[in-house]
DNA sequence: ACTAGTATTGAGAGCGCTCCCAATGTATCT
DNA sequence: AGATACATTGGGAGCGCTCTCAATACTAGT
């Protein structure tokens, strides 16, 4: 049914290979001659076939965006949306294709891995919050599969972009401090992941930074989840903190509720910061005061150096790119630092 | 570098063939030889090319995810995210992998409708909340490509899935009612697409069953976000409702900041149902009275009718499947039934 | 006009796979 | 034993494309 090189050749007049040298922008065409095929072609509606091409090519123009086993649970999260938006949106641009992948098959991740990975499916893969010991970044370095990872990994050879964690959660934690507070609580992220590590770092680095203690009944491990940041509230107030750092604004949903549950006002009995400035954050009732991540120059980001990478020429043996993108403080309601 | 069906069948002593069969699990081969066959194939990690099968198979075992441009800016709603688990769960599940288009690119639908769906990458596709009128549907049709729309279409030539939004609407409407409202607003959808249309129906069915009056002050038109919940509310408040309606959980956040701000209680002063059942419906205060819709289902349910469009013989000439899941309506604290 | 050089075109091969068909091997029946 | 049926295997062709290389057409230089 569909039309081939061959037909749009014939109708032409020409042979395959020029209307081939026509379709993929050749230079070697009389112009002429490049009009007429390229007239054809529009009112045939001629596409060339992709799985022909990519078998000689050994491109398909198609990446890949893996969501780990370990954080399948957290894809609801808009943070995936915003991301996967900025990565279409980089796609379309670049006229790439991209396939969605979840590995929580009950297939079992080595399955679904040779499945996607082994096929010669994608020209690369995006892999989006990988925990630093995920076997999946072994894996594809040592299958040689271009990949770019969302957050950072202390491997030297990969290539990632991350938002500034710890500087990030420095400011929250700051900003607390600048009210006045001394008893500054934190509920930090999965410990596996290495987002969650930054930000509890960023979170210590303010308290020496004004000299005060870090005390560990006032850290509790979240899970970044609302579930994580309401259970986290159970084990915190025991130590009576007068804020807390959220590393995340989803658990901050989950926190804040847990206070009201608790009879604490917010922010009058406890301070809240947070972090990502999801659009939840100024859906609650006091809206977050959050520390704002780029998320959709992520994603962006993270195709360009895909692509980088992907047309590099084999023999360049350049270094992995580290990009880190800066992060802010939005003051809202629920740090008291307004009325 | 990457191993062939050629060189497979060279190690283990046997022909292209032979190994294809192993591959295809064809049964016309004897067990000693496939034994064999499998072992070289697991000790080398051998795995198909995937374009070259396609090049004659026709197939790519990769279904599409089509986002039309008029419901791109509503990508980052929850509901497209769990919308995606399911659909993605489903592809895991049956060896088919997911391939997501955002129809947001500057070169145009037709443009980007070409290279993607012309181009013989995609098996079917599933297309996420047209609008009735959207251009892609006739062009599928045209193109005969298998798709399943995920929404309602009048045409009767298109396979949907859909949640029975009609009644929920209906349901949430007479909750209200039940609960001796007599002054009931609603907040629609955008009335370009369906479910906005479905959902004004299910709010005029409940007042009309119960002998009120359909007043034309008391619906607001909303674009199901957050800032059209906060716009119909200044519109409606004149007409003086002592509950709304509100078509979407991410408007209804919108409804009650605008409230809020307005000096008005919820439920107190003016009672909320809304529509989706998203986790935002629980994490703001008072907490969503929603209507439910198993969004997971709804993922899941296309890529199966998708399946079945797709292996299903040419000549084979049934009627395209229509199913309507139900939707129920989850009490909380946003209508005032509870305290 | 003749040659060398360059622009343009076409034909062939081959990417890795599946599918068809012929060839071989084995079992069964008269 | 010979013929028949069936199970198993291998080889060839071809999917639609790109790429190399040779062939042809055209240009300019002498």
């Amino acid at each position: 049914m569909a039309l081939t090189l061959e037909q749009i050749a014939k109708l032409a007049g020409v042979s395959r290979s020029t209307v081939s040298r026509v379709v993929n922008d050749d230079p070697n065409v009389r112009d002429e001659v490049r009009q007429r095929v390229w007239k054809v072609i529009r009112e045939t509606g001629y596409q060339p076939h992709a799985a022909a091409r990519s078998l000689v090519t050994r491109r398909t123009q198609i990446i890949g965006v893996i969501i780990p086993e370990s954080v399948t649970t957290l894809f609801t999260d808009p943070f995936f949306s915003l991301l996967l938006a900025g990565i279409t949106a980089a796609c379309n641009e670049n006229r790439y294709h991209l396939m969605l992948s979840l590995f929580n098959s009950p297939e079992g991740s080595e399955a679904i891995y040779q499945r996607v990975l082994r096929s010669a499916y994608l020209d690369g893969v995006i892999v989006a919050s990988a925990t630093s010991d995920d076997p999946l970044i072994p894996r594809l370095l040592r299958d040689s599969i271009p990949f770019v990872l969302v957050g950072r990994h202390p491997d030297k050879r990969v290539t990632y972009v991350d938002v500034d964690n710890v500087s990030g959660a420095r400011m929250a934690t700051e900003h607390l401090l600048r009210l006045g507070h001394k008893r500054i609580a934190t509920v930090t992220g999965p410990m596996s992941m290495l987002s969650a590590q930054d930000r509890l770092t960023g979170y210590k680095m303010a308290l020496e930074a004004h000299g005060l203690p870090v005390d560990s009944s006032l850290i509790a491990e979240g899970d970044y989840r609302e579930g994580g940041g309401v259970a986290a509230v159970r084990r915190l107030l025991p130590a009576s903190p007068t804020a807390i750092f959220v590393a995340s604004d989803v658990m901050a949903v989950g926190v804040l509720k847990a206070l009201r549950h608790e009879g604490r006002e917010v922010p009058g009995d406890i301070a809240i910061t947070s972090f990502d400035d999801l659009p939840v954050a100024t859906a609650v009732q006091p809206a977050l005061t959050t520390v704002r991540q780029p998320i959709d120059d992520l994603g962006r980001t993270a195709v360009q150096l895909l692509l980088d990478l992907i047309h590099r020429p084999p023999d360049a043996t350049s270094v992995p790119q580290r990009l880190v993108l800066p992060t802010e403080l939005v003051v809202r309601g629920s740090c008291g630092a307004r009325r």
